[in-house]
DNA sequence: GTCTATACACCGATAGAC
DNA sequence: GTCTATCGGTGTATAGAC
């Protein structure tokens, strides 16, 4: 049951999203909310204690939505370097799609990072299951294993996309960006082999 | 030719970038700045024209001796991957050593990135710039040829390396991170092959 | 040149009318 | 519950004494 407490909780939410994907987390006070919100400063105190406890939700349920866009639902491909591009060019994608809501959450997990450091722990524990689970579907699929620890192989997957992030928002520079796709989808793939008939 | 006006500027930017270290960008006000660097208000605005212009040149002089600092002066190893992984292991040890200042790095670049986005790819071209030369180095050293274009490995490896500082930064996992640059070196190092007798 | 004192805008948060 | 009005605090920047 949504009481209209929780309504406008989630309201203020998506204001504050709005606000800091357009002018930035600095930009992102109490007031620019509620007014992105149409609410008077008032309201906002109603609905939340403080700024503080906004940010707190902020973060846990805007990052957690951010899972599961990055995500595809279906991969296609045969070889495993193929499943690996098309995965890698989806997120691409995702993050063409809106870059703007990709720099907020950039944002969001630097001030996690000093704010609210469990809260960032457990955020990249479970984009490291999620990859983890991902990767081993993948190999499964085209009759791999990976050669390395399937953590480690987590954990490269999300550092690249993290830092293709922080590239392709600094210069924009689409071709180059697909072309780092290809490649890190090969690199990736290299650290994979057939199953021998005996697995 | 180092007059009073330039030494109290340097001061003061390496006031700021102590105080954003410790405390993040957020908090580094003209006020913490200054009372970091033992100074008065008024003297900080002797020397700046406003705050602005102090992150004007914390970003362009900070950012510019970050370079130097990634950079391994020489690096050991016969084959490409143990280059490799050397590079990326001294950049890890680089992170380790000064965890907050790396951090304050990362904040800085988000910030250009939208408050003088043109700093921040100025910055990033840079940065292309000499991981290109070091992967063209590379590969002369051990008679190898990069199989995909070098700007786009240069890239890959750029990309990476903003990963590992964040996901490093957000779980501190010291074992996993260096299992990751292994892995990482072994894939970069498969977009190589050796030289042909008649290259 | 360097200080103290202060102007003025905006911040988060609250009081109290309705 | 929702508003307007306001509190106390901090921010950047400046005026003016020395």
């Amino acid at each position: 049951m949504r009481t209209p407490v929780d309504a406008r909780r989630a309201a203020l939410v998506e204001a504050a999203v709005r606000v800091v994907s357009a002018r930035g987390l600095s930009a992102a006070s109490t007031r620019a909310i509620v007014a992105e919100a149409g609410m008077s400063l008032a309201s906002f105190h109603y609905a939340f204690e403080s700024r503080d406890e906004l940010l707190d939700l902020l973060i846990t349920e805007v990052l957690a939505k951010e899972e599961k866009a990055v995500l595809p639902e279906q991969l296609e491909g045969r070889t495993l370097a193929e499943l690996l591009h098309a995965g890698l060019t989806g997120y691409l994608d995702h993050l063409r799609a809106d870059p703007a809501r990709e720099q907020a959450m950039l944002e969001l997990t630097q001030f996690a990072l000093r704010a609210r450091p469990e809260l960032a722990r457990d955020q990249y524990a479970q984009y490291t299951r999620i990859a983890t689970a991902a990767l081993e579907m993948a190999a499964h699929h085209t009759r791999s294993r990976w050669t390395v620890p399937v953590p480690t192989a987590a954990r490269l997957l999300i550092s690249f996309t993290d830092g293709i992030t922080l590239t392709w928002l600094v210069d924009r520079d689409d071709a180059l960006a697909e072309s780092v796709v290809t490649a890190a989808a090969a690199a990736l793939a290299q650290l994979a082999a057939p199953l021998t008939d005996a697995e």
